[in-house]
DNA sequence: CTCATTATGTAGTAAATTTACAAATATTCA
DNA sequence: TGAATATTTGTAAATTTACTACATAATGAG
């Protein structure tokens, strides 16, 4: 299927090439785009001030095979087009706008995320830790929610993790570690100075550095692979809130990524999990 | 503009609610969505054998006006890139697909989730977390991250907040809460004992209860407001992973809400706080 | 100014979609 | 279980929609 960019664009460029009753119909369709998307030829003509006919010769010039299939390439068109727009919230918002824009922005940081995974990191990512002795999530501020949410959903599939947040400690593990110890950073920025000291100091033992951060920084040049999460975030100006959605869909992608090299044998294991939380619940009806 | 949910998302979880024919016309698109969206009325009718009615019953039941409408939010959805609901990663998945498959899935809840935003509850837990004089978040397990996170993000905005993930703390926090204090419990299935008791206790006090959990549940009974989250997640056979990516959104939106009630004037607090993290992190080249 | 060429519209036709209704199937309750 | 009722599904006709063939109008060249 050769679906085109930007449709409007293709029509908007070629507006002087066409003739009278097609320009018209450009216009009309350019004016209002979701609209004609829902119009039939006849009411398009009709606003356009042209028979259906040149309409239909209209679309068979954009390289449509007729009217209607014209409108589904528009509706994709505008569809993957506005998509992609993120959007900032603003003072002028109401509960009505707001929540939208925020969702649509956490919508548009994981599909770009998925478009742009760093596949051979996250293949390298899961070996090393399946390999590893002791796992330790390290991060601090928001990305210290992530480590903890990490830790939780490793500890169920079985490896070895462990979780602080408090500098302190992470300076003393990271400097006592040795093969087989597996050090895991996440930081959006990836200057978070005292993170960036722990990752040298574990750096200069036999263990491993791995991170989930941005390519380039300070933090990824200690480690050993680095998971590049490319997400345009001003964390300057507001709180990082898509970032760390990439980070804990990355982590499941790692958690799911170990589970798999286990084979389906493992899933026994799993199952004891389920049944020792089965006490803790209110049964449902 | 008309916001566009993820059709095949929303068919494919009505699916066992439909009656024979519409469940053969669901499959058919399911099978081959991209098709469907090319085809028409009659040869979709005949690729799931049923009539040609049936099919456009089945696309009146799922909000369209009539089979080209319908096609056209198929074709639109379709666009934003997501391609279908892959609800289960297999042992036979490797790295080049369980990773899609994983985005594939957050990005559908959270597309299906903004499209049944509880807006008024939203409403009114910004407005108790903008008044209460103290706010605590719980939760356990991968909840206990979430807010985590939330305590983080509100303490940014100036929320009096606290976290404790130690059941007894947050039972003893309970027991002598009083009047200003806001306990805001974060659960997926709203079943789990210690929380929903801890919930109980502060019931018993003059604190007020918000709760973003499932509708219906035992701690969402307990709760002055529940944020209902629709999230079709399998808690029982695997690890919950979407549910918490939507909590956080949704987290993210009342501390949104609560910067927008105080309008304006707030963002030098804002300036502040990046101000104070300016030292901790080592400068962009 | 006439002829040729292109552009546009009209009217009819074919196709697709929807509606109304009837048959078939499932469900309820005695 | 079996009659009564409701629901589901299909048939056929009505309606809307899109396309084709052709005629007319406009444009431009010689």
């Amino acid at each position: 299927m050769t679906s085109e960019p930007n449709l409007l664009a293709v029509i908007q460029r070629q507006l002087n090439e066409l003739n009278k009753s097609e320009a018209k119909v450009a216009q009309a369709i350019l004016n209002a785009p979701e609209e004609a998307t829902r119009s039939s030829i006849a009411s398009l003509a009709a606003s356009a001030g042209v028979s259906e006919p040149s309409v239909n010769r209209f679309c068979k010039r954009f390289g449509a095979t007729g009217f209607p299939d014209f409108k589904l390439q528009l509706a994709t068109s505008l569809a993957s087009g506005v998509r992609y727009v993120s959007r900032a919230v603003e003072f002028s918002d109401d509960i009505n706008t707001f929540p939208t824009k925020l969702f649509d922005n956490a919508i548009n940081a994981l599909m770009t995320a998925k478009e742009e995974l760093p596949l051979k990191a996250i293949a390298r990512a899961v070996d090393q830790i399946a390999q590893a002795r002791r796992v330790y999530f390290f991060g601090l501020g928001t990305s210290a929610a992530v480590a903890r949410d990490a830790e939780h959903k490793f500890f169920r599939i079985n490896v070895p993790v462990f979780t602080h947040e408090d500098p302190l400690m992470q300076r003393m593990l990271a400097a006592s570690a040795g093969v087989g110890d597996l050090f895991f950073f996440i930081s959006h920025t990836g200057r978070t100075k005292v993170l960036v000291e722990a990752a040298e100091i574990a750096r200069q033992t036999e263990a491993t550095i791995v991170s989930l951060t941005a390519e380039g920084s300070p933090l990824a040049d200690k480690s050993h692979c680095c998971i590049n999460v490319k997400v345009e975030e001003d964390t300057e100006q507001y709180l990082p809130m898509t970032s760390r959605l990439v980070q804990l869909v990355i982590l499941d992608v790692l958690a799911a990524g170990v589970t798999l090299r286990r084979g389906e044998g493992f899933t026994p294991h799993l199952a004891r999990f389920k049944d020792s939380l089965k006490d803790t619940r209110f049964q449902t009806s």
